[in-house]
DNA sequence: TGAAACCCTGCAATCGTTTGCAGAATCGGT
DNA sequence: ACCGATTCTGCAAACGATTGCAGGGTTTCA
């Protein structure tokens, strides 16, 4: 049913062979005939089977794309670059969700290797003995990942916290709480990595948690800051900012007034939040679209390809920070603030 | 680089068919010559490459989803249900994303049609004459669009529009608004076919807009609202109540106390806000399943498949709805609220 | 022991393309 | 008009798998 190669051929009143390269070699066939060609088959709506092309060339045009889950909107974002750049780039994409699980990841690589000409992993999940014998399988392009010489897309984020360690300290802040996510994951270190800055510009960090990168884990973080004598508190990802907002609120904290609260990875939601979010933004979008062109550029053998690319963040500066104690109705030096002693209880989770 | 089936069937001391029939047809081939083949095949790490098998076969094993936007987390949603789907049936998932274009999308079926059993399209943006032109090209199934006889998932989403209208008539609102989203899209004409029970109900529905269906056409359509004579605002969808709810609070409005709010999807934020949102959740990931079950029964030819899929939405009951005027300081038949009249002029955008 | 019946296995064609090689056509020059 | 040099174009093999058909081996029964 669907148009082959030698439909066209046979209509175009010539052999397969010069229908192949009308369309992939027009200097090897005469103009006169390329026209002809080029014309039956658009006619006809032939469209070449990659597959049968892809057993021959052993090139498929196709990537795979696996992020650890969908549903975190992070990862839609860096999808969308990678969809649109690929495109470009006249490639079409595999996409598979390994479900935050490292052996599950490794297996769909391997699945994926024989239809893909390459693979990008986002935030890799895979342990590094996994990722280890993963390479080699098939062309790979780490996003927020770095292992030995294989290429990688990196966030600068060691980067962005130090924009909001510069920001913080500039409106005066001295005591900040900085709330940790999963412990040993990539972005939890380099953001601490980031931190360091806060030293030299004399802030003193109080680094809580580990807690659930999640809106309850915000909830659940956001008193026992409350509890530390602390002016603002940075959230490991806008999701728990978003609970420390949502929490301090209930307890009639006032955000900036009585404590700054920032965020990192400025989600939609960050900018809607009351008051909205101070937050480091991610070039996400862009992390796709630089992958892709890493992995294309590996593919087409180009062995001189760059094999780090690093993008900047970018602080936001939104309504949550202001200078420590700016809008208190009673002058800090006066009254103490209402916050708890860390020795105090805490009420709720 | 590649182990084909030529290195298994060499390295087993058979021909290429044994092997290819030991993994497929498992009672061609003796049990002994199976099991010998078999692992042969696991040692040198054998995987069928899909394409050779494809060119024979006519199918490719693989399938596409297209979706009109993958930052809008309705989409995502629905993809993860297809991806888990899909590699149970052993299938392979293409991803596009036509960025909202209808003639884009048209031609992303086009363009998969070689290398996919079959497409699922995602509240498709084609219209009826597109949509008609691609049916054919290749197996289809619409999510949330029905036409012809295509098999189709869709949601009730007019049913949960009507367990709304119920749970509002039931706490004892008369007037509501409804804030409509893009004015001829089927999920707003589905949501004002569900509005349609209100008045069975003696309620009589005011509908404004339509509305950006963002966060900022809910602030935009909250003033609008408040300024109507109602005691309950329902949005298309959660961003824009979101949005209400936001610029309610500003104008220190109590939600619900003066007046009730309702969303539509619940989004991850939705059980965030202040308050909480009463929203209508719908089975995404459901839907996402059960689309790949009705491609997949169509590709293997039993057209005894059943063509139509309908889930239904579920109501959730948070804090944003309760009865009018509940929790009001002053009771409403002694002051007026202070809601203004639709002739007066109104702030903000 | 021989033949029929059956079960396995191998041969070879096939899917739709690309591509090296050789042959056909065209052209220019004399 | 003929020859050599250039273009073009076609033939056929190859990519990695599946599958109809036929042949080889084993078994069974007389």
């Amino acid at each position: 049913m669907p148009v082959t190669i030698q439909d066209v051929a046979r209509a175009a009143g010539v052999s397969v062979s010069t229908v192949s390269r009308a369309l992939a070699a027009p200097e090897m066939v005469r103009e006169a005939t390329r026209l002809h060609v080029v014309e039956t088959a658009n006619r006809l709506g032939y469209r070449p089977n990659r597959a049968a092309r892809g057993l021959i060339t052993g090139k498929t045009g196709n990537l795979g794309v696996i992020v650890p889950d969908l549903s975190n909107p992070f990862f839609p974002a860096i999808l969308k670059g990678v969809q649109s750049q690929a495109r470009g780039a006249d490639y079409a994409v595999f996409l598979a969700d390994c479900d935050e699980n490292g052996a599950e990841e490794a297996a769909l690589v391997q699945a994926m290797a024989k239809q893909v000409d390459g693979v990008i992993l986002c935030s890799s999940r895979m342990s590094p003995s996994q990722l280890e014998r993963t390479i080699g399988t098939t062309s790979l392009v780490l996003i927020n990942r770095s292992v030995r010489d294989q290429p990688v897309v990196i966030m600068d984020v060691a980067g962005g916290m130090r924009q909001a360690v510069d920001h913080l300290a500039a409106l005066g802040h001295r005591r900040i709480a900085y709330l940790q996510g999963p412990r040993n994951s990539w972005s939890n270190q380099q953001r601490r990595r980031g931190l360091r800055r806060a030293a030299r510009r004399g802030i003193t960090v109080n680094e809580l948690g580990p807690f659930a990168p999640t809106f309850e884990g915000g909830l659940h973080a956001a008193d026992l800051a409350l509890a530390e004598d602390v002016t603002a508190i940075v959230a490991y990802n806008d999701l728990m900012a978003l609970g420390v907002l949502s929490r301090l609120a209930d307890r009639d904290v006032k955000v900036p007034a009585d404590v700054s609260v920032l965020g990192f990875d400025d989600i939609p939601m960050a900018g809607m939040a009351t008051p909205p979010l101070t937050t480091v933004a991610m070039q996400n979008g862009r992390a796709g679209r630089a992958a892709v062109d890493l992995l294309v550029s590996q593919i087409s053998g180009a062995d001189a390809g760059e094999l780090r690319r690093e993008l900047e963040c970018q602080l936001i500066v939104r309504a949550s920070t202001a200078t420590p104690g700016t809008a208190r109705s009673d002058p800090p030096h006066v009254t103490a603030p209402v916050r708890r002693r860390r020795d105090e209880p805490v009420a709720g989770a």
